[in-house]
DNA sequence: CTATTGATGGTC
DNA sequence: ACCATCAATAGG
């Protein structure tokens, strides 16, 4: 079993662990059920200056967590219905996170069940904003590392369903596993690959 | 395959 | 009023 992520991974730009976080195994252990994806789609939310990032609010009730210290899940609720999972990075204060958004099973979740997409993942997964602000270097929900010497192969778009978001719109902040079939969108969006 | 629409709730 | 979504449905 490859080591669990700790904290220094997460002190680093979003756009930086939104690249790592590729081929990374989420795991929620959730009394005797422990639920395991594959990250394949993530992200990067950069701060304040960031109009598609909820840090462009400023410091609110929702916002505290994004805002708090790094390495840490951020949980929120979109379209009154799906919980999106988010990983926050960088440094405290500094609004960076990163959203996963699709993955592959890997154990403990139901045959046929879908991580492909943030509403479907969150709900796969049981991750609810019951586990916002819960630390990412803790025994409930966690990360570990890709196999050694494995080194996805990553393609790089613009993020999903920001077009108000100005200047920052059409930012290369999203990265998708290219070999992969759980990402939330067809590779014909593609503008590049890289890592 | 694409396009459209309804469900739903917290934040601003 | 807005929104980092999904499922069901209708149409080509």
């Amino acid at each position: 079993m490859e080591a669990k992520l700790d904290r220094s991974f997460f002190l680093r730009d979003a756009r930086v662990v939104a690249r790592a976080l590729i081929g990374t195994h989420l795991v929620h252990v959730h009394g005797q059920t422990e639920r395991v994806v594959r990250i394949a789609e993530t992200e990067a939310y950069c701060g304040p200056r960031d109009l598609a990032c909820h840090a462009r609010a400023g410091l609110t009730k929702r916002t505290k967590t994004l805002l708090g210290p790094p390495g840490h899940a951020y949980v929120f609720l979109i379209y009154g219905m799906y919980d999106c999972f988010n990983v926050t990075c960088r440094g405290e204060g500094s609004g960076h996170a990163v959203l996963v958004r699709g993955g592959e099973p890997v154990s403990g979740i139901e045959a046929g069940i879908r991580c492909d997409g943030p509403g479907r993942l969150g709900r796969a997964m049981g991750i609810t904003r019951a586990l916002d602000r819960v630390d990412l270097t803790g025994d409930v929900l966690f990360l570990r590392a890709r196999a050694k010497g494995e080194r996805p192969t990553i393609a790089v778009t613009a993020r999903v369903g920001v077009a108000y978001a100005g200047e920052r719109a059409d930012k290369p902040w999203r990265f998708v596993d290219a070999k992969s079939r759980h990402a939330s969108r067809p590779s014909k969006r593609f503008i590049g690959r890289g890592g």
